[in-house]
DNA sequence: AACGCATCCAACCGCCGGCGT
DNA sequence: GACGCCGGCGGTTGGATGCGT
């Protein structure tokens, strides 16, 4: 037996909205939130699946949208939070306030997925797919280490605890919505998770399973005025031996090994490490500073 | 002006997970 | 544990629009 449909689908109306369609939603949804969205369209008079009204309420007509263009900046940002989040457009428009997913998703889709193919990147893994060597002959790139794809998938989470943290906490400030007192969610679990024990051993796993060593020295490198420290997270007393203003340093201390003599990064082709090297502007970092403090 | 093709984006569809019973 | 309801999500569609010939 197959599931029922989620309306009647019968003498409901179907297809772009009209203005005065709009009108009763936001009415209704204004007098009396939208409460159970199946209902709704009853109570709302309109001939309109639940479904298609909450689409229509969260892609279109709720008050916060920000519409029009999206800015070089905001492409920017949706480019490197896809690069953390992969297609998971409601976890990305969570960080972008007054975007909807179905926008950013679009945005991709038409533009971004286009314009990354045309200079040689993979729109899914973010990385080269063929580029010219000096010689003429086109070079692969390596694929980022499963270390790293999981480093990305820890960050995802917290990024997504948070987000959810953030929201939970402006619908508790916000008299009109209340939270119930029993609802509970997965944020506690994800960042208690991420401060455990399990999270402290990812941290301190290197690229090939080991434990860094504590005495590993610390990388440092500098964009746009902001100072991104690499390498095993130092113990208290060192790290407060480098005065460096909060807001101004990010530190990446997540399954990452260092090498002195090579004076390069090992796994430096690595997607996730790539991605903050890529930061252009102090400004494209802000999404950031919360995070990695 | 007419036609065909490409692009955009609002809306739909089907699936999934959470929750209550 | 099984079941159904509901909301949310990501993938896809198709009508509208723009553009080149």
């Amino acid at each position: 037996m197959g599931r029922a449909p989620c309306c009647e689908k019968t003498g409901l109306k179907r297809g772009p909205w009209t203005q005065e369609e709009d009108e009763l939603l936001v009415d209704y949804i204004k007098k009396n939130g939208h409460g159970s969205w199946r209902s709704l369209p009853k109570l709302a008079g309109l001939l309109r699946c639940g479904k298609s009204c909450r689409l229509r309420w969260t892609n279109y007509l709720r008050p916060d949208i920000k519409r029009g263009p999206f800015s070089p900046e905001e492409e920017k940002l949706v480019i490197q939070l896809h690069a953390i989040l992969g297609n998971r457009w409601a976890a990305i428009a969570a960080q972008m306030p007054g975007r909807t997913d179905n926008e950013i998703k679009n945005l991709w889709n038409t533009h971004l997925r286009k314009r990354l193919l045309s200079i040689g990147i993979d729109p899914q893994t973010h990385e080269l797919t063929t580029i010219s060597s000096p010689l003429g002959g086109p070079l692969k790139r390596p694929p980022a280490s499963p270390s790293t794809r999981h480093m990305a998938q820890w960050e995802s989470a917290r990024l997504e605890a948070e987000a959810r943290l953030s929201m939970e906490a402006s619908i508790l400030l916000a008299p009109s919505t209340p939270l119930p007192p029993n609802k509970k969610t997965n944020t506690d679990y994800f960042l208690r998770i991420w401060h455990s024990e399990v999270g402290n051993s990812f941290r301190n796993i290197n690229l090939k399973g080991e434990k860094i060593a504590c005495s590993s020295p610390v990388s440092q490198a500098s964009v746009s005025g902001m100072t991104i420290e690499m390498g095993p997270k130092p113990e208290p007393e060192l790290s407060s031996s480098n005065p460096e203003p909060e807001s101004k340093s990010i530190h990446l201390y997540a399954g990452f090994t260092h090498s002195t003599s090579s004076n390069e990064v090992e796994d430096s082709s690595d997607t996730a490490l790539q991605l903050f090297f890529d930061f252009q502007g102090q400004n494209d970092m802000s999404f950031l500073e919360a995070h990695f403090d």
